[in-house]
DNA sequence: AGATAAAATGATAATAGTTATCACTTTAGG
DNA sequence: CCTAAAGTGATAACTATTATCATTTTATCT
């Protein structure tokens, strides 16, 4: 990755005057700072340095929601080589809300958990 | 919610022959079942099933991304009054990659969780 | 330094997923 | 069986993001 001025300036906005956020705030604060910065840069600076572990980019994993007959209180694990989206029981992480109201105080009136990796099937696609 | 016939036959589907599917999902199947939907119903069903609880929607909440400058494992909170994105520290959910890898045997690369509700300051301010 | 190849920029256009609009049709209760 | 409320679906709009590509910047190699 070559050095850019811009990357700097996205790095250093980012890490200085922002909590979390999106795309769009980020170039306002761009702006509000001098640094008018194209979205397209922005855009391409923040997955690269998303990519290589600089940041971290929060959301869903996936463009479009899915849909879901089952409300029974479970997660859900996207396989990122077939693409497919499988159960978790909610077992896995017992206490979860319990701990996170008594840690935040906050009222939790719902979460998400989505992992992704490699499913079986293709985990023994891949081993062959 | 009156009835309708797509409504139920979005249902049907939903429940019968989908697992997870995407929008774009359903109106395939649906289309394969001679049922003829338009993407508009469709998306005003799917969206007044969730909200009646009837299903689930399963989506990181928010359609844009969000940035974080934190690497370190966390999670995040959303609140539902005034949008803004909390840190949730990792603690809460021990052993959950563990757990999961176990009753499953998937390859876990990572995973995201997302709670929503109403934060302290939100929940104070309405209690005014 | 000067040449040059690789990487980065940013304006424009395109794309994907979803929601808004609105004239028309269906449903349900008096 | 009439009418108000709810639902439909074609079209247009919108939002967040990625692709394209000519131009500029950076790093490397004499």
């Amino acid at each position: 990755m070559n050095y850019s001025k811009q990357r700097e300036k996205i790095l250093d906005v980012l890490s200085n005057n922002a909590v979390h956020p999106t795309a769009e705030t980020l170039l306002e604060l761009l702006k509000s700072e001098n640094a008018n910065i194209g979205f397209t840069t922005l855009y391409r600076n923040l997955n690269k340095l998303a990519q290589a572990g600089i940041i971290k980019k929060i959301d869903g994993l996936e463009s479009s929601a899915h849909f879901d007959h089952n409300t029974f209180e479970h997660y859900h694990f996207i396989c990122e080589e077939c693409g497919k989206v499988f159960d978790i029981p909610a077992n896995v992480a017992p206490d979860l809300v319990k701990n996170t109201q008594s840690a935040t105080g906050f009222d939790i009136a719902g979460h998400d958990i989505v992992f992704h990796g490699i499913c079986i099937e293709c985990k023994q696609k891949k081993g062959q």
